[in-house]
RNA sequence: GUCACCAUGGUCUAAUGGUUAGGACACUAGCCUUUCACGCUGGCAAUACGGGUUCGAAUCCCGUUGGUGAUACCA
């Protein structure tokens, strides 16, 4: 363990005459070139988001400008660089705050005009950590390979240290063009919340035209092998207005029954679908069980037969014929197809997605199930 | 260790001396509904702590605590 405190440059060569320092030189003394900072007073620089920050000369280094190998140290040769290249504007992370004094000594010291300051807090993953490839998911590329809009990673993203007067939340560039201001930023660190990401995305996929969510979805769902063979088409229109990311159109609690996980294929599909059980046709809303379903579901099967293009309408009439609700109907023939108490969409929207002949024979097989 | 910066609900934030401290996400209750979701309506929830200054403090000052960062002949 070292002593507390760091030891500062004593100043000591400062004092060297003019034919000392020759002699040293020429005797192949090694030696570096400092910058002289006063041994007492303040220095006060202006960020654009920090205000006026006043340091003591006192905490400030002589720092080394040129080593002894005769190379620029990075601080030195990098304002002479920004310099050189114009540079009006210094935006950076807020790590360089504290070393800003040393650079801004050194542009009134070349008699040059400082440029204008503007530091930023980093994002966080949490309190403790900044996200990065460690913490959390990073790169744009990242999030867009989770299923994220670009105009929603870049809304949000803004959203974070910044927000516009009026409180609008949802926005796009030609807005931030009009109203953005530095003044505006935040001096503290902003943590990511993927759910409010989650959430503004979802905005922007409602926005979307079906043909526009489909296309940006069609990547995704082809990756999900359960997927294949269905109307993907149709079933990005259904699941467009639940969707928050485009992963979710694979999600597999879409597909999944019984809770068991789905994602092999068609054919495992429908073996996991005989674990249909005659409880899921209770419901108490209702009014449905086993029984109702085991006296319908022939009907149902009828219907499906005969009104297949206009399967709606016909299970509609039916529950009006038959004296019962038309969700009680609606439930028995959503559940029957499908196994699942939550899917992408309605019993016949389901319906239409399966298609003909695997409703019926979903149908068939309910009806087994009921009937034992 | 020393120095600097920061501090409003769980999260992102608004309110630059006078507001019942506002909005959004999340959570939650209810409504609607072809389940879930969507949508609509309501609810829970914050000025880190302690002193000042002031008629009046989230706001200004000091201290404390907490977090972050800086302390190289590295870039």
């Amino acid at each position: 363990m070292h002593e507390a405190g760091a030891v500062k440059y004593d100043k000591k060569c400062l004092a060297l005459t003019k034919e000392e320092i020759e002699r040293k030189k020429a005797a192949g003394e090694p030696y570096v070139i400092r910058q002289n900072v006063p041994l007492s007073g303040e220095y006060t620089f202006h960020d654009m988001v920090f205000g006026d920050v006043t340091v003591p000369y006192s905490e400030l280094e002589d720092n080394v400008l040129i080593k002894s190998d005769g190379l620029p140290t990075y601080n030195f040769a990098n304002v002479i660089d920004d310099h050189l290249m114009g540079i009006t504007h210094v935006i950076r992370g807020v790590e360089y705050l504290s070393s800003t004094p040393k650079y801004d000594l050194l542009y009134r010291a070349l008699g040059w005009e400082p440029p204008v300051y503007i530091h930023l807090q980093p994002v966080m993953k949490d309190a403790q950590h900044k996200l990065s490839k460690r913490y959390g998911a990073a790169s744009y590329e990242d999030f867009l390979k989770k299923g994220y809009l670009k105009d929603a990673i870049i809304n949000y993203i803004a959203l974070l240290g910044w927000s516009p007067k009026d409180g609008t939340e949802k926005f796009g560039m030609d807005f931030m063009l009009k109203t953005f201001s530095v003044e505006g930023l935040s001096k503290s660190p902003s943590i990511f919340d993927e759910a409010k990401l989650r959430w503004l995305n979802g905005e922007y996929i409602k926005e979307m035209t079906d043909e526009e969510f489909y296309e940006a979805a069609l990547p995704f769902m082809q990756k999900v092998p359960y997927l294949e063979g269905y109307d993907l088409k149709y079933l990005a229109s259904l699941l467009r207005s639940r969707a928050e990311s485009l992963t979710d159109v694979g999600a597999s609690e879409f597909f999944e029954i019984n809770g068991e996980d789905l994602s092999t294929n068609l054919t495992e599909f429908l073996t996991k679908f005989k674990t249909l059980s005659k409880e899921h046709f209770f419901n108490a809303k209702n009014k449905t069980d086993a029984l109702l379903a085991k006296e319908m579901i022939p009907d149902l099967i009828e219907i499906t037969k005969r009104d297949w293009d206009n399967l709606y309408p016909a299970l509609e009439q039916y529950a009006l014929d038959k004296g019962v609700k038309k969700g009680a109907v609606l439930w028995i023939y959503r559940l029957g197809i499908t196994a699942s108490a939550v899917t992408p969409g309605g019993a016949t929207e389901m319906a239409r997605l399966l298609g003909k002949d695997d409703t019926i024979r979903r149908l068939n097989k309910a009806l087994e199930v009921v009937s034992e």
